[in-house]
DNA sequence: CCTGCCTTTGACCAGTTGGTCAAATTATTG
DNA sequence: CAATAATTTGACCAACTGGTCAAAGGCAGG
């Protein structure tokens, strides 16, 4: 029987949390230090190590709340909905991640790019079944000719692939468009991509 | 008047630039270590150092290598030709470097996402002048009646998003599509893609 | 084989890293 | 207010980090 967190736990524990998550996303797992962490936090780093066991504790407690986050979206897709709002919906949450949370799909990139290590079973389990459920959706709205024939699977990876840009390259994005901000385009041309490609 | 490399150094430097781009393709720069960058060339990490003066200009040695080939391909595209011959091309050319540099695009991936310490000029001078150019002629074709009215810029990023994503989020992709290459669709899904967007 | 240069290495260094611990400080509660 | 529990910290540690250096090993041309 856990006895429930003090107030000045919670705030620490969140505290560092928001830390880690600023540290983690920028520069990955081994590339950050408990150091920077605790600056961020505030803390001195044995203080840090008070509330969490170690370094991986506070990243895998991050990763473990991201991916509730992250997976939550596509659940949310209606089978019963019409297909092509049904999926802009759907690119519309993910790109609105994008821009309130650039910090946790910046992490969820570095944990990728890097192979994934802490997050491969996920991948290859609650991740792809999901995807798969959704794929047989799709293929449902294929076969009944409501959208033109595309690759389930590919669809879904382009609809990742561009809304994760905006956050994931998002220097690379600014630089580019200067004073313009970049989620003011994106949301159009996001629903013009989608539309030219699904409506039969 | 620096004499020509021997014939030891071209493949020590070879051997080194290769084993870092591996190692730090994975781990970005400063979660690489050089001692991994020894083990993986097969040197000792003295003799490292011999060849490059630091961590630093091995990294630094890779991406401006890098950079040569990553502008190119914009480059290429012909305003004088088929708009949409021309941009499908152009993807088309960035999707085979996805598939056959991966870990380049990881490479420049850590570096953005990292908020491009090293790289901003390069972003904000020639890439962004690159871009302006192309925009502008893909305005012309806009205004034109060529292809539909498209905002040049998003179109870019939607281009870099697509292609680049069979690279950076590779373990992600072949978590989900198992034993099926994913380049095998990818290039028909992004054809769909385009020519859904622009075809007037 | 010898001379001079290129290459490789083992030993080493100072700074950083993740993590520990006992002691000190600060709440909380009876 | 006293006692107990929760929190914070400074000092410390072993392992690792990027990097140096003198000495040794290898290899060419004469």
């Amino acid at each position: 029987m856990n006895k429930p967190d003090t107030r000045i736990q919670k705030k620490n524990q969140a505290a560092i949390l928001d830390a880690g998550l600023l540290v983690f996303s920028q520069f990955g797992f081994r590339g950050s230090t408990l150091d920077q962490v605790a600056d961020e936090a505030g803390l001195s780093k044995p203080n840090l190590l008070y509330y969490f066991r170690s370094k991986e504790a506070i990243y895998t407690s991050l990763l473990a709340k991201l991916l509730e986050n992250w997976l939550e979206p596509l659940r949310e897709l209606d089978p019963q909905g019409d297909p092509v709002d049904e999926l802009f919906a759907y690119a519309k949450r993910k790109l609105d991640m994008s821009q309130h949370f650039p910090r946790e799909s910046r992490l969820f990139a570095n944990e990728i790019i890097q192979g994934a290590p802490r997050i491969g079973d996920v991948l290859h389990g609650e991740l792809r079944e999901l995807v798969d459920e959704i794929a047989v959706v799709i293929n449902g709205w294929v076969a009944d000719g409501r959208i033109k024939d595309v690759d389930p699977y590919h669809l879904i990876f382009s609809i990742w692939a561009l809304t994760q840009h905006y956050a994931d390259f998002d220097v690379q994005v600014r630089a580019i468009l200067g004073e313009v901000d970049p989620f003011d385009g994106a949301e159009k041309h996001l629903d013009a991509m989608l539309r030219g490609l699904l409506t039969p």
